[in-house]
DNA sequence: CGTTCATATACCCGTCAAGTCATATTCGAG
DNA sequence: CTCGAATATGACTTGACGGGTATATGAACG
């Protein structure tokens, strides 16, 4: 089944990036999910499964429920895929920001800015 | 057509993530890329159509050829998504990198990891 | 113009993933 | 031991996506 190879294919599914986000604050049993996301239970714990197998959730047994947790190193993995990008992107945003800095030259802000997409 | 929401999906596609990576070096044309990913012309060019509307890529003419070339925001956008879960993992990794420090207290281990805090 | 090179688009096909419904499993309570 | 709650799994359907072949578009140049 699920022949996902990369950790890129798992986060590309919406519900999939929506359950991390959620067990980014706690821990959460599967009707938790269920309930929050509005998704039926077997497609919650089908993508569990998926995210469990990827190493991206590890589950822990409370009585009848399974509790599911966030493990780091897949994620890790992505961000590491994204390093080259960042630093060919520094580059750019370094001259957008000096040409930001010439065209505004009053606003008082502290710290650095960040940018808005439309 | 290609209904693909996310940036996410996008970087799903390993040819288009092989695109993305070469385009880092310099800007291609079709051919080229179609050479490099030993990918068929017309597949390369539906994947260029891809990035581009996504604005991954943005293309150039010259002559009868087009030049591809990297695009940053689409790609700052999936490195902002994964900032909360650095935080989360950064945890993570003091913790196991503590633990490690308690088990090991010497062993012939070559070099150890050491990473910043903000 | 017509030809050739470079790229884009149209159409078709196979595959695979995500959803649903139904059923199995497991645990706790009474 | 039986029942019900919580979760997992299986069978099936559907639709999208990626790949290929064939064809259109368009520029350069004789």
């Amino acid at each position: 089944m699920t022949l996902v190879e990369s950790s890129f294919a798992i986060i590309a599914e919406p519900h999939r990036r929506a359950i991390l986000s959620l067990l980014l604050s706690s821990e959460r049993s599967v009707g938790e999910l269920e309930h929050e996301l509005q998704l039926s239970q077997p497609s919650v714990s089908k993508h569990l499964r998926v995210l469990r197998e990827a190493g991206f959730v590890e589950s822990r047994i409370e009585a009848q429920r399974r509790l599911y947790r966030l493990r780091p190193e897949p994620l890790m993995e992505l961000d590491a895929w994204l390093v080259p990008f960042r630093r060919f992107w520094s580059k750019h945003v370094d001259a957008l920001e000096q040409h930001l800095d010439k065209m505004e030259e009053a606003p008082p802000v502290k710290g650095k800015k960040k940018h808005e997409k439309p």
